[in-house]
DNA sequence: TATATTAATGACTCTTGAGTCAGTAATTGG
DNA sequence: CCAATTACTGACTCAAGAGTCATTAATATA
């Protein structure tokens, strides 16, 4: 009969298996309240084997953070800049899809964690604000400037704080987050946001 | 020599006096990461007696929240009730500064507990929808109900979700607890958002 | 002033979980 | 096929903190 083996040597895809256990646990139970043991459970390792690839459970969350962050920023802002939609068509499509999708994303997670954890992990947030937050606010002045240039947006809309698109959105990530069960037509609530910005924004 | 006592006994503060400290404590730190102890010498006590008036950490932290909220939620709904201005005065006004105090507020520490431990308490979440959530946004409803029968605005007014008046608050609380040193004119966000949603609800 | 009552203390137990490390077994290379 | 290497395990240590309770001392009462 041959032998059954107890396990693998997998190196190279190790860190990241932990890595998405660890994320899939934080995101249940907030970073605190998990316990490296489950982690490993989760990643079908033993507890030891995270402590080989991540020194500490600071560490292990870092490097979640960044993770989950860097996978999906980078082609969320490639759109702005690369579309030839005329600026209301691009911000009634992809720009309010996007913003429909978040807040049932991976990205509503992270920023609970960033909310509940951030203060102590200042260099996180630093992290998390310049490849995030500033460059998504970045990419739509940048857009609103366009629609200014080709004339479809008056002088204006450049004094707009960009935060205003966003801010239904972050409604409707708390409200998903803290009211799980309790009803809220959120796409309803960003439509009618872009429909009073684009409004404001013509010329 | 005088004999100096160790301690008084105060039976009626002691209540009080541990979840101001507790509050003090869970807002700096957290809720896992606040030790009994620390709220206990915040408090002036010793660990013991915060047992005697409160049987766990989790009975100490319902108490904090419902404590906070129920000290501050009536007063700001009674305003909505008795004001005799114009549906614009009393929107640009009262509302306006409510608004733009709530993200500095013990309430903006209140949510961030609220989004960090929330799914772990479900009856807590529970009692701040029905006495914070709730009554709110019906107020809000309210007031534009008594706009429209006014004439001081149109009909259409009765579609418009009453969490677009909260989202700018809602991000600049989330702002502020976050990135903390990072600039952001939030003042300037709600009276923007203020602004068009007057220019939507004025007939 | 003496006694009864109980508010308050703080040293204790007991559990939990982060981090360690000596040993084991899968793999690699000769 | 037999070392040599090292990815991986899991039982261990150690600290921290939640919750207990026997004791102490402030107050009330007679």
């Amino acid at each position: 009969m041959a032998h059954q083996p107890k396990y693998q040597r997998r190196k190279e895809d190790r860190p990241q298996e932990i890595a998405d256990a660890a994320f899939a646990a934080f995101a249940e139970k907030g970073y605190a309240a998990t316990r490296i043991d489950d982690v490993a459970r989760r990643a079908g390792v033993s507890k030891g084997l995270t402590y080989v690839y991540y020194k500490t459970k600071e560490d292990l969350f870092k490097a979640v953070v960044r993770n989950v962050v860097v996978r999906r920023v980078d082609a969320l802002i490639g759109d702005v800049e690369t579309t030839d939609m005329t600026s209301e068509e691009f911000i009634r499509g992809p720009l309010l899809d996007f913003m429909k999708k978040v807040p049932g994303s991976p990205i509503a997670i992270v920023i609970r964690l960033l909310i509940s954890e951030g203060s102590r992990h200042p260099d996180l947030v630093e992290y998390y604000y310049e490849n995030v937050v500033a460059r998504g606010l970045g990419a739509i002045r940048q857009f609103v400037r366009r629609g200014v240039e080709r004339g479809e947006f008056r002088r204006e809309a450049l004094d707009l704080q960009p935060h205003l698109f966003l801010a239904p959105m972050m409604l409707s990530m708390i409200w998903r987050l803290v009211f799980t069960h309790k009803e809220l037509d959120t796409d309803d609530l960003m439509e009618s946001q872009i429909d009073m910005l684009l409004e404001r924004l013509k010329a």
